[in-house]
DNA sequence: TGCAGGAAAGGACATATGTCCTCAGCATAG
DNA sequence: CTATGCTGAGGACATATGTCCTTTCCTGCA
């Protein structure tokens, strides 16, 4: 992971998403620019936080790691999510590991800047309705888990891990992940198997040389229904 | 559900909780006192919140209803906890349906109010920190129905129905509301069914004219692990 | 008294998923 | 080139859970 202190660049982020007058003027001179590869990790779950992180490029993903090891798959993030803010707020430990899923960028300041802030409504308020949001998302995406076989789960995972980017072409999975990929979801990796042979057989996906191929998004989201593990923004009402 | 304005015992009960210095002023006069009998309705799901609530008395459950119509337990509400601070915050409409499971007695106010109190860092700082407690509850709540058996969680929510009050005595449930309370646990009746025979045959339950009574407190503990679907404090770490 | 109808219990079977094991292919050391 | 060992695919079986149906029992009403 690397830092930077391009501040033009954090401006023009920060006012791609509007933030320019939330985030307060004190605030503005501790934020650094940090740059991630895909698979790179911006913290895990356990260790004590040292950064809030605002994503402002990229997709990162987002899972915990229970008692008993299984692993699951919280959410996936995209701009402009935050990370860190709920352990920063009340000096918990991390909750998640979150690593990169897409080069990510993101605009991060550390956690004891947070202290000082404690007088500024305006920012705290922000920080509220990320957490309420957030909170409204995991609600989803955990329930997603709870109600759906795993064919649904994962055919939700794959259209978030190829989405967009190449829409057009042929996009890949490496399927050494596909293990990992397995307890992300919640289920074994023979389970995955077998439902991803059903896929094959319907031609959804196929198998090469070591990557998995999504043929037919199409089919892949009439299976996932709604593509849940992504975060959207979510209207509020008047 | 009833309302007073029983100005000491709602000064008593912000004392008792230690909220006499976070909530402003400005709202204490807003403050109304709600009682609710077992079984009566707090907020439903999907209707436009009125007010916000604090517990002082009593334990609430809190479930959710899918798309699809299964209704899902998502936490059992004690003293201090927030109802519809959420909704509130963001205007949405109720996420979930709470009603009371004993005698309940809340502390609320009308969300109105809320927009009154932009400036108050120190009450939104508040919501801020309740929220994020939320958050981490519901993570928990969710990832323990979706890594465990059902068997665990129905032991888990006979504790939890039936707990302390009458601590040595034993505590009957209306099999009748065993219905509902499959569905909340994410299971159909009939495999809850099973479960129970397991439980009577090892002496954990009884079945007895119309009702269900735990025998045994200590095995089902042993069968639920942690009680999970209770909230409790979260220390904070230094 | 006897019958319709509903609630509770549980039988039978199907499906979803987990665990353990085997087998084939490929890579790499010797 | 061959032995060794790993990785990925998939077979066999067990378990957890869902769906549908039947039985039993009670209750209110004709």
């Amino acid at each position: 992971m690397k830092s930077s202190h391009n501040e033009e660049r954090i401006e023009a982020y920060l006012r791609q998403y509007q933030l320019a007058d939330v985030w307060p003027e004190g605030l503005k001179k501790h934020l650094q620019l940090f740059r991630l590869e895909p698979d790179e990790e911006l913290c895990r779950q356990g260790e004590k936080p040292q950064y809030i992180h605002l994503i402002v490029e990229g997709k990162v993903k987002v899972y915990t790691t229970s008692f008993e090891g299984n692993t699951l798959l919280v959410a996936f993030m995209k701009p402009p999510g935050l990370i860190g803010e709920i352990e920063g707020v009340r000096g918990w430990d991390n909750l998640n590991t979150v690593t990169a899923v897409t080069e990510v960028e993101t605009i991060g300041f550390h956690k004891r800047v947070l202290g000082e802030l404690d007088g500024e409504a305006r920012f705290i308020r922000f920080l509220l309705e990320r957490v309420t949001e957030k909170f409204y998302s995991k609600s989803l995406s955990l329930s997603f888990n709870l109600l759906h076989p795993v064919e649904v789960r994962l055919a939700s995972y794959l259209l978030s891990v190829t989405s967009d980017e190449q829409a057009g072409s042929a996009d890949g999975v490496a399927i050494s992940t596909m293990k990992d990929t397995a307890s992300l979801l919640g289920t074994s990796y023979r389970h995955m198997n077998r439902v991803l042979l059903n896929f094959i057989t319907g031609g959804l996906v196929k198998r090469e040389k070591g990557e998995l191929i999504v043929m037919d998004r199409q089919g892949l989201s009439r299976v996932a229904g709604r593509n849940i593990y992504e975060i959207e923004d979510r209207r509020e009402e008047p």
